[in-house]
DNA sequence: GATGAATGAGGTTTCATTCAT
DNA sequence: CATGAATGAAACCTCATTCAT
């Protein structure tokens, strides 16, 4: 399914509508100072807004954290199929992924996909249940590609351990890499993944 | 120095003593609950005591947090150059690293040492200074056994590199790793040892 | 300047806002019981609302203070202006600003005036700057009309200390006269005139 | 009665003994940092004991602020009738009470005596009463000087009212004037004189 | 859709005071 | 006499949330 089509089923936000605006300037905030430093009030006045209109919007605070996330892991999974769809060989398909990746965690499009990481926690069990059901899915993608690297011998350990490996290796970029530093993201992606592969 | 020889210094607080086992139980309430939502209260009811009463010890809950991460890093740093003087070759001392550095994160001494990466925004610049000194002191251990491995070719990037992507990679652990399960904590080391040494 | 458009400038709030009640009300409090021992608790309830709420209009409760006394001092200034373009000589001038700081001191309309002699230090620095400011200008009308006196020959010391000995005697006031006492205001203010000009 | 009997007497406390420290040092702090802002620890740090040791001396912090104002009376009324006696006309008298109080003041001696004006709100009516009988019996002889001069036409207002004022002017100057300025307090004391006294 | 004024629960912190040692 | 640890009430303040307009 194209972004054009999630967005027309209702799935995620038209970003140019008021309520993607107020979700991508969440994802900046969160991710800037985190979630619990972020007050709304914050929010609302980078919106223009008085803190009380947000909640015409979202019921509370906590489902703008929800949305921002879903949202974010759902566009990621857009980005991810299609680039699977032009890898031809194994090797391609996983460094399709994660270019992917880096481009979710480091790109200007989504500032919400790390946020999922340190902010997990304030999702209360309801809210994270939708989630952990698209990152079964985002993760499934991953554990095909690294189970036929091991089956193929070209990585050492087991797909679902090597993809735990992966994903901390990527995560942690958040707290060193700069994309516009010495290193660029395409530099990156090709010494991680000369890293686990043989 | 021995850990003996750092409480005597001053540099770790003694664990038996009333400020050690403040030490420790605010540790594994911040690893458990965040230190955002846990409250003083919640400390000081676990220690028995009233919340003021915690202000007799620390001048204010960030100073806690300071303490708690400061001591862990202080006790890793010593752990980890007792393990390294008994390593001969320098693969034994990358699996002498993964493994101090596994026990901190998973193991019962030290519940504050994975504290450090999600709440170090909790810190002040003040209250990170002292943090940072010692952190680039182990983490320049990390360095020299990383750069003498790529220097020797047993792992394909460079030391700097590969250090962040094994520390994401055990970092990660506490999101999905339990010391008690199916895997056990030396066959994640082994494992991971595996993952990224050719 | 007149009262209402100092009003509509922003330099003084209406006193039938909202806000304005807030800044009477405070006054009041801050001087029958001092300011620190004013809690925003009290505040409130003579207010009708929670403690919280007076945290929507201003910061903190060093804010608060802070004006209460500015406004009080901006609007003694411009009734000192304007009783002192009735005056015609020098002496009369003088009686109408002894007059104007007793009515500010005593006078029902201002409760804040003479919280500033034993709260200022509750303010900060950066609190204080704005104020000392008007204090200046307020300060300055006497200086002229007592330099004036002292020219003449009319009082026996130089008039910037001449302005001391009267404003001491002026705020010790509050300690032991009562405006519904044997001695009217006005007497008081004729009998310090007597006791200071020959 | 000379200070010495007054020592023996019990009045007031020998200032080289450890309870006189503990005044003189409360004396100091209460003036420059206000009763209110000045904590016990403070005082107990400047003291080099714990802040729980105070309360070996004094039962409660205003205690030590009702002793501390108490003493500071009883000394300044012997010195002030040392003074009166070697006065010989009531003018002489009159200076010699200014004396007395730009000393008590500002003089080194007694950092307590102005704490009584801005710290009297913080006395329960208990711990007031003692102090109260004192005052009374300071006022007393200022009034005598003042009614004498009254009726011999030397001031323009009657005995009570011309305390009032004096006291004001006097009590104004802790705000303004300092020992060490260009202003001496010989020659405050004659400009105050001279501005009262026709 | 948004505002502005509150709410109210809960947070951290302060600090005089107590008391066993 | 003094210590050191704790108490406990009360303080200021935060902030998500509500709701009449």
């Amino acid at each position: 399914m194209s972004t054009e089509q999630l967005i027309e089923a209702g799935l995620i936000t038209d970003p140019d509508s008021a309520k993607g605006r107020l979700l991508r300037t969440a994802a900046r905030l969160f991710k800037d100072k985190g979630f619990n430093r972020s007050t709304v009030r914050d929010l609302a006045s980078e919106l223009g807004m008085l803190s009380g209109s947000l909640f015409y919007h979202y019921p509370n605070k906590e489902a703008i954290l929800q949305a921002v996330i879903e949202e974010s892991i759902r566009r990621a999974l857009v980005r991810m199929e299609d680039a699977l769809v032009q890898a031809d060989s194994v090797s391609e398909k996983l460094q399709a992924l994660i270019h992917c990746e880096v481009e979710a965690v480091h790109g200007v499009v989504d500032p919400g996909f790390v946020i999922m990481v340190p902010e997990w926690r304030n999702l209360s069990e309801e809210n994270q249940a939708p989630i952990l059901v698209l990152r079964s899915a985002y993760e499934a993608v991953w554990r095909a590609v690294l189970d036929q690297m091991y089956a193929e011998g070209l990585i050492a350990v087991e797909g679902g351990l090597m993809r735990h490996f992966i994903r901390g290796a990527l995560m942690e970029t958040t707290h060193w890499f700069k994309a516009s530093g010495k290193l660029s993201p395409r530099a990156l992606e090709e010494q991680l993944y000369q890293a686990v592969v043989r």
